[in-house]
DNA sequence: AAGCTCTGCTTTTTT
DNA sequence: AGCAGAGCTT
């Protein structure tokens, strides 16, 4: 791998620590890769090289990179996300972190014991926020290490009535969640950070076991990570790689602003910066250094293309969203008609949701794709109907998973279910327990013979899927009309399930991992196009990309209009989606929405997108790009132009 | 207490 | 389109 001497001096950088500032494009996974390579051959342990990332997708891509570059001994160099890096110590010493057992919740079953207790304290209130509202203010507030109701006096409109209220459900969430034992993504960061901080001997084997810890995506760290960071760093030296630029996650408690603070935090750090891009052609930078000119915080960035010039990036204007997907569609077939293969081709959206009418024209043209940040496979209710069987015999304490299962069945409701959850919690052992439900279902046979059939073939998890596939079969089959299409899923996940050790290693990786339906059923396949969230694509690129649903309304979203930090958030999103481009970047989007559900908070532009709603392409330069009147809007009346001139 | 039907509301982004 | 809640029947 060749590296320019900006990249040089970062990988070979001999000092403590570093902040290297590195723009979109400009090599930022090469140099960790790099500076990895280098360490390994000053001698440096690969066991004592720490590399954490933000999403599993970037720390695959990080060992695969290493892989290629110093083969088997990239698998000794520990790579993962903050949250699977601090679960591993929480599992490995569970005495020293204080945690023993746990069961990780994701964002569902959190919503759904936020909700329990939302109704335990407020009743019936349909003023007082909802769960999800709940949910967000609880991690927001833990992300950034604050209490809750600081944060809720200085952030939100809340009274202090309101705010006592809050408090106390979150209060009784907290409860519910430790009688469980479950513990939420949050909770996986908080608890290992606050024993670093806390006890001295969990601080002196951490900082103990790296010499180096280098973390990518460094703009998006929240106080809570970085009390991580903070916490094991010296001696252990710190390479952090970021462009605030990209900072995308200030929903999550990051601050794009702390990346400049760095030196500040680590005394004698150095920062170094990385300019030159060598991913996209100048026309697509040219766009993208204009939309952050455009902004009033300055972000100081030029990208300059090594590559030189190309085509520009073509606005493409449609009439709805329908009409949107075949465009996209369509072309897509154009070019694979011409020779492309599939796979060059990415299409980034702002939101899952925004992407289904685009899916679904996927579906019905047979172009094989995958979706990153889609609805998750075992997010899908008959897959959890499933999963609730295999929750509850591996964590008999598991009330949610109880309260799930059992209600599947007939005559079983939530009065009988919780009155059962309150009898088999005190018994020792899941055996017990199936004895009492088969006495007391005896009705329902099945409802405990499904628990005992599990149990016979435990160990492989496989087989566990198929025996809870089989037994439950006719339950599933009654409760949903479109069966056929959902048992596939069930099929799909016990394939999935194959390649795990135990039924809580396979549950805890999806929780932790969750995986969309089309990246399971296409896992071996590998010419796809890639259809992803923005928020996802940070990290990868692709020779086209098709940027979706770029009007008013999206960019900036609607939701973030009027606060000047969530707009320019969103000037970023856009900016980390257009530099996704290698070659070819195209924007479509409509002006008018058809048929499709506006949330009354944003109808004031449903009648067009000229009025005062702001838009970050409102006046892009004509020079800087190609519109699609020059392509195809040719009326079908037009005179006919000869071609011989 | 369970189960059915009807109505109204919802959709940002991730671990 | 799918889900939660209300209100009704079994």
């Amino acid at each position: 791998m060749e590296l320019n001497a900006e990249q040089k001096r970062a990988a070979e950088f001999a000092g403590d620590d570093v902040l290297v500032l590195a723009g979109a494009g400009t090599g930022k996974t090469s140099t960790i890769v790099a500076r990895v390579v280098h360490l390994t051959k000053i001698g440096v342990d690969p066991r004592r090289i720490l590399l954490l990332t933000f999403t599993r997708r970037a720390a695959r891509e990080m060992r695969h990179r290493l892989t290629q570059q110093i083969g088997s001994s990239a698998k000794t160099v520990p790579t993962g996300t903050f949250h699977n890096f601090c679960l591993q110590y929480l599992r490995r010493w569970p005495d020293l972190f204080e945690c023993g057992s746990l069961t990780i919740i994701d964002r569902d079953d959190q919503l759904q014991l936020m909700k329990l207790a939302r109704a335990n304290v407020v009743g019936k209130d349909a003023a007082f926020p909802k769960s999800a509202e709940l949910a967000n203010y609880y991690s927001y507030a833990r992300n950034t290490n604050r209490p809750v109701a600081e944060y809720l006096a200085e952030f939100t409109d809340h009274d202090e009535d309101a705010i006592k209220r809050i408090s106390s459900v979150l209060q009784d969430y907290t409860k519910r969640k430790h009688e469980c034992r479950y513990f939420d993504y949050d909770d996986i960061l908080h608890l290992f950070a606050r024993q670093l901080h806390r006890s001295r001997i969990v601080r002196e084997k951490m900082q103990s076991r790296y010499d180096h810890i280098l973390v990518d995506e460094m703009q998006d760290t929240n106080p809570l990570q970085w009390l991580i960071l903070d916490g094991m760093r010296d001696p252990a030296k710190l390479f952090c790689v970021g462009d605030d630029a990209q900072s995308i996650y200030a929903f999550r408690g990051a601050d794009f602003r702390n990346v400049h603070s760095f030196t500040e935090r680590v005394a004698g750090a150095q920062v170094l910066k990385l300019e030159q891009n060598y991913r996209s052609t100048q026309e697509i930078l040219d766009l993208s250094n204009w939309l952050l000119d455009q902004s009033s915080l300055g972000y100081d960035k030029h990208l300059r293309a090594a590559r030189g010039p190309g085509i520009k990036p073509v606005l493409v204007e449609l009439d709805g969203d329908f009409e949107e997907a075949d465009w996209v569609a369509s072309d897509l077939m154009q070019r694979h008609e011409d020779g492309d293969p599939w796979r060059d081709h990415m299409i980034l959206t702002r939101s899952a949701w925004a992407a289904r009418s685009v899916e679904a024209a996927l579906i019905e043209n047979d172009i094989p794709y995958r979706f990153i940040g889609g609805t998750q496979l075992l997010q899908s209710a008959h897959v959890k109907d499933l999963l609730s069987l295999l929750r509850v015999i591996d964590n008999p304490a598991d009330q949610l998973a109880w309260m799930r299962y059992l209600t599947l069945w007939p005559r079983i409701g939530e009065k009988t279910a919780a009155t059962t959850i309150g009898k088999l919690l005190t018994m020792p052992n899941i055996k017990a327990i199936s004895e009492f439900l088969a006495d007391q279902y005896k009705t329902n046979p099945r409802l405990a013979e499904s628990i005992t059939e599990c149990l016979t073939c435990w160990d492989r998890p496989s087989d566990v899927i198929g025996a809870a596939t089989d037994k439950m079969t006719p339950l599933l089959e009654k409760k949903y009309d479109d069966w056929d299409r959902r048992s596939k899923d069930l099929k799909l996940l016990q394939r999935l399930a194959a390649k795990h050790q135990s039924v809580g290693e396979f549950l805890e990786t999806y929780t932790l991992d969750p995986i969309t339906e089309s990246e399971a059923s296409n896992e071996d396949v590998d010419d796809l196009v890639t259809l992803i969230t923005v928020h996802s694509a940070k990290g990868t690129e692709a020779p086209v990309c098709y940027l979706i649903g770029v009007q008013p309304g999206n960019y900036p979203h609607v939701r973030s209009i009027g606060d000047d930090d969530k707009e320019e958030e969103e000037r970023r999103v856009l900016y980390v989606a257009m530099t996704r481009a290698q070659n070819e970047l195209f924007l479509t989007g409509t002006l008018r929405s058809h048929g499709a559900y506006v949330p009354h908070h944003n109808r004031f532009y449903q009648s067009g997108g000229s009025s005062s709603q702001p838009y970050f392409l409102s006046d892009v330069p004509p020079e800087l790009v190609q519109s699609d009147l020059d392509i195809d809007t040719d009326p079908f009346d037009a005179p006919i132009t000869s071609f011989r001139g």
